[in-house]
DNA sequence: CCTCATAATGAGGTAACCTCAAGAAATCAG
DNA sequence: CTGATTTCTTGAGGTTACCTCATTATGAGG
């Protein structure tokens, strides 16, 4: 196996993302869950029910996607949809009872494998790449192509 | 726009990679260069003519992936193929000339525009994340679905 | 009412991966 | 040399996680 090229930053991090993004379908594998689903999860037990396009906000993807990803936590039963009663256009999105039993499950599955990938790094490393990492998101701020059209 | 969430480090990870990838498929857009296709050039321009299996290996993606991205690329006249005079079952693959110009603009717009997503950082913590990043590849070394299969 | 903006979604598409198995050639055991 | 096994690449077909564009329904202002 070659060593490691000597990437830029970008290639390198890409290389990183894909391996990681492997390494958390497997650790989410058992719970039938996929990484993406397992953010949004994440999302929604943290900031609690939600439209729609907040919950793609917060993903940072295109509104339709969001409903994609909504379409298929609603399909396993681990989120439901009811109209917003202030505006008849919008969707509220929460977890079921069983939603928040899966999220658990997710964040406890990612201290068990999904951050074994970064602990490889130092307590220090780890601040310091979860430090740069909000630099480079708030400096960053919508990576949603629709955004610069 | 709802401020950053404290998400957990793959998922920011995986959120800032997203973004990234966005950004560099604009800059590589106007060379009709995909991001994953710009990685096998630069691959090929440092390393130079290799087998399918070493740029796959480069690339940390399966065998049938790298053949996918030679296709793409042979397909636009970027790399040429040709059948390995040591070993009959394999293929070496090479940038043409072409191949060679565009991977230099690919370097080009890289400096332009996909390392300005890293603008933000100060010299100081490019090298942090660099350093990092060298340290997880090195502690995850294949990242390849079928390696723990 | 008419017009314009906004919320979500249906329809259809893409990039970048994957697995499984086939076909050809090399290598090893006898 | 023969047969079995392995290796290198690729055909066929699938998946994830996104995307854009157009449509429907609702809300807001003149």
């Amino acid at each position: 196996m070659p060593d490691p090229d000597d990437l830029s930053l970008p290639e390198a991090f890409t290389t990183v993302a894909r391996t990681l993004h492997h390494r958390s379908a497997k650790a989410f594998a058992p719970l039938d869950v996929t990484p993406g689903q397992a953010r949004a999860l994440r999302v929604l037990t943290r900031h609690g029910e939600m439209r729609m396009s907040a919950l793609s906000e917060h993903l940072r993807i295109a509104p339709r996607s969001g409903t994609e990803v909504a379409d298929d936590l609603e399909r396993r039963g681990l989120l439901r949809r009811r109209p917003d009663p202030d505006d008849r256009r919008a969707v509220l999105v929460a977890l079921t009872e069983q939603g928040e039993h899966v999220s658990e499950q997710v964040r406890a599955a990612r201290s068990a494998e999904g951050d074994a990938y970064f602990a490889a790094l130092s307590d220090a490393d780890r601040q310091e790449l979860a430090r740069i990492l909000r630099v480079l998101r708030a400096a960053n701020p919508v990576g949603r192509p629709g955004g610069a059209g």
